[in-house]
RNA sequence: GGGCCGCUAGCUCAACUGGCAGAGCAGCUGACUCUUAAUCAGCAGGUUACAGGUUCGACUCCUGUGCGGCUCACCA
């Protein structure tokens, strides 16, 4: 990028000067449109079916392409709706007009009102007869044919990337239909959504690294929040029976393809209800989602196809562990026996994990990536969830489960453990591990341990990473394509 | 953070073993009254990411830096 302008951005200034002196405003305040290109190219059909004659529209939107034919024009123009053809004949327009027509580019947002009709190749085409210039272009846009490819330049100017490939609007689109989806089957079974901190003196509800930020007012560190469990807990405390956070939520660790420092969790909370409860709601949301944004329960992933048609099949996660690895972890019950078995497979094991993280670490080598087609695993050793409550009949167990799909962790629920007692001891058992060189556990949140000890009822609650559902349901490979801005790093 | 790969015109891409940096689109000029990746003729467009080095000569080889991609580590 040098200072020095590139002849084609000289040649649209010089163009813009030319406008600015025949006394038109290159950028005027307002434009009243009449018809969206794709209701322009609705009523045509309509008056078409009717054999009536089309009325004067009015569209606004970007020219993404031009055929100048002498006498006569073809520009392609682009609105938030779609697509139509506009049909500039010389004579038609007054010679201002025609003026500002020969000073037009690509890229340029344009107004113009005509009579919708058929050209010979039956292309819906407005015959132009106002043209209003609504914001001059000073930038050429991305290639018309092979559209903006380069990555980098990709997520830094997303708007190009929007403008110039048609797979990417869709994604996004995608991933709008998809939230509003979830949100609808959540309001529709009685769920209140709510708002929670994202600046917490300490980040509790999950285990991972946060950001961490100054407040000058309050003179006092805070954290960016990495889950909204522990808030969300504290209103059922309070008497939310139903609740949901669909929110963003931050965390100050690795970036890849299926990580950004940034990202969306819904999480949500039912009181009265228990994991097996929250397993046929996540089933029956997912599918319902399905069913909106991809048309039915099957979603084109890959070269396979992922039903999401309820129900979903229910493993142990003794079982499938030991179905995908060769491994029965309940035969290595502490962390030396379990690691030595892993180091004797040939795994490269990091000495200061802890059995449930090295079971964790089984889960995503060996069953994760297998796990192509909806599945719940459930009963997760207790160690590896601080919040979960134990089973009645296996107290090394907890009710719990995740759910996969893709290859991917897409669902994260439990019975939520309710006793303040045991919370405590559980929180406090972490920072034993902790000081045992375990970096990132559960610190003790004393104000939920609080909340809790006031009393909060059976609780089913549900974490979905809503960027990898998204993945799901747009064959995303990389969480950055599904993410309108991704985080990258600073442009010199 | 490690490994591998990439960075050439506004965009998409070429350039042999080290030998004058090239094409399509976009742009400009002209022709053209139904095109739609319009067509045809002509013109212009470059710090080959950046900084060094080797060489008579570097897009090409070497070293370093930046940014990105993939991957491993990390990451419920």
């Amino acid at each position: 990028m040098s200072s020095r302008l590139d002849h084609i951005a000289q040649k649209r200034r010089e163009k813009l000067d030319r406008i600015r002196k025949r006394g038109i405003d290159p950028y005027p305040h307002r434009y009243h449109r009449s018809h969206t290109t794709e209701q322009a190219i609705a009523l045509l059909e309509q008056c078409e079916a009717g054999g009536k004659e089309t009325p004067l529209v009015s569209v606004g939107g970007r020219i993404t392409a031009s055929r100048l034919m002498g006498k006569i024009s073809f520009l392609d123009l682009r609105d938030g709706s779609g697509k139509i053809q506009l049909l500039f004949s010389q004579g038609r327009l007054d010679k201002q007009q025609g003026e500002l027509f020969d000073d037009l580019d690509i890229g340029d947002i344009i107004g113009v009102s005509g009579r919708p009709f058929r050209t010979k190749s039956r292309e819906p085409t407005i015959e132009v007869e106002g043209l209003t210039l609504l914001a001059k272009s000073l930038q050429p846009l991305p290639e018309k044919w092979h559209g903006l490819s380069d990555v980098d330049k990709r997520y830094r100017q997303r708007y190009l990337d929007l403008i110039a490939n048609a797979e990417v609007r869709k994604i996004f689109r995608v991933r709008s239909q998809a939230i509003t989806a979830i949100r609808s089957f959540l309001n529709k079974r009685g769920f209140l959504e709510v708002e929670t901190p994202v600046l917490q003196p300490a980040a509790g509800g999950a285990l991972a690294r946060p950001f961490v930020t100054h407040h000058h007012a309050l003179d006092q560190d805070f954290y960016l929040r990495i889950a909204t469990e522990l808030h969300l807990k504290r209103l059922i405390v309070g008497g939310f029976d139903k609740v949901y956070e669909l929110g963003r939520i931050f965390r100050n660790e690795g970036v890849s393809t299926k990580h950004n420092p940034e990202f969306t969790t819904l999480e949500s909370y039912e009181a009265y209800a228990d994991y097996n409860d929250v397993m046929k709601m996540v089933e029956k949301m997912v599918g319902s989602v399905a069913r909106l944004v991809a048309g039915g329960y099957g979603v084109e992933f890959g070269n396979t196809t992922i039903d999401f048609k309820p129900p979903w099949p229910r493993l142990s996660l003794r079982q499938a562990v030991k179905k995908y690895s060769g491994i029965d972890f309940e035969q290595y019950p502490d962390t030396d026996s379990l690691r030595a078995e892993m180091v004797r497979l040939k795994m490269e094991v990091d000495p200061k994990k802890r059995r449930g993280r090295l079971i964790d670490e089984l889960i995503s080598t060996f069953v994760e990536p297998k796990l192509i087609q909806p599945t719940f695993l459930l009963d997760y050793p207790l160690e590896m969830s601080p919040l979960a409550k134990a089973k009645p009949d296996d107290g090394r167990l907890v009710e719990r489960f995740e759910a996969f799909a893709g290859g991917m962790e897409i669902a994260n629920a439990f019975t939520e453990l309710n006793d303040p007692i045991e919370q405590r001891q559980r929180f406090l058992q972490q920072q034993k591990e902790r000081r045992a060189g375990d970096e990132e556990v559960e610190t003790a949140d004393e104000d939920f341990l609080a909340a809790l000890e006031y009393g909060m009822p059976p609780t089913g609650g549900l974490g979905v990473g809503i960027d990898r559902l998204v993945m799901l349901f747009t064959g995303g490979q990389s969480i950055r394509e599904v993410i309108l801005f991704p985080q990258l790093r600073e442009k010199p």
